[in-house]
DNA sequence: TGATAAACCTAGTAATTCTATGGGTAATAT
DNA sequence: ATATTACCCATAGAATTACTAGGTTTATCA
């Protein structure tokens, strides 16, 4: 598993908020009755998902989330990176791992390597307007 | 991440047995004194492998395992897939999975699905011996 | 035949990560 | 003022992963 509900419950929301008037405040409420996730589980991923400049937040009454940009300036994958930490296939690549003694001589690192780069062109390669288009399917 | 150490583990001892005497039984001791890995969990990783037919093993003294096939006869998928039991990227689309009650409307399944299928290429397309020639690097 | 060495089996525990909850504080509109 | 909303911090519950323990069976060799 190399997404987590983490990762995808901020892309379901993101794709939520992308799918509304982009000029509104949307409360997180209405997202989670919707979308049937935790609110509070939802709260400590807007927060990072503000902080990091992806939606921009009013507070109080008639306040909410809303993005910052339109969904064809979103990549999937940085939308992911920042919720998961890292989208590294193995935990020998992944940044601020502790490093493997083998590193030198591990056969398999190249592979893995290899794959990471993958991954990261392919979500790199996707943004949040792909999704709502259904044009992958 | 899509890969945990059990199946890593798998994949160094496979390699580990690919680079010998491919006639000769190896004891799992001196595989795990090498490799630096816990014999008893070795053990039951060896077990996995050896009930599915990747390796041959002999009781007793004198006894070991040691591979059945030739090393380009291993895919990394078929030993990553038996000893992690799923390689999908997301546990929407793991087999198994209680079936997501999104799935019909999920902007992201095909999305999932797509990068399934470029995993599971990536690691049918490799082979025990490739990871032996370091031709990756 | 007895000692030894190996695979194999079952269960349980430790550690880690993931998911979610609880309770409060700060900001904003009415 | 009050209601509503984002924001912050700590912690608990759940699930998974990694590893350990102790024994049983199978085979070799002296």
């Amino acid at each position: 598993m190399i997404v987590s509900t983490k990762g995808r419950y901020a892309l379901r929301v993101m794709v939520s908020f992308a799918q509304r008037d982009s000029e509104e405040y949307i409360p997180l409420k209405e997202i989670a009755v919707e979308e049937e996730i935790s609110q509070k589980y939802l709260e400590s991923i807007m927060t990072v998902l503000s902080k990091a400049g992806f939606v921009d937040a009013v507070h109080g009454k008639g306040g909410g989330y809303r993005l910052n940009r339109k969904p064809e300036e979103y990549t999937i994958g940085s939308i992911l990176k920042l919720t998961e930490g890292s989208l590294a296939a193995v935990s020998c690549t992944a940044q601020g791992a502790s490093a493997c003694s083998r590193t030198e001589c591990c056969q398999a690192k190249p592979m893995w390597d290899k794959l990471d780069k993958m991954i990261d062109d392919f979500f790199e390669g996707i943004t949040l307007a792909d999704l709502l288009k259904d044009s992958m399917k």
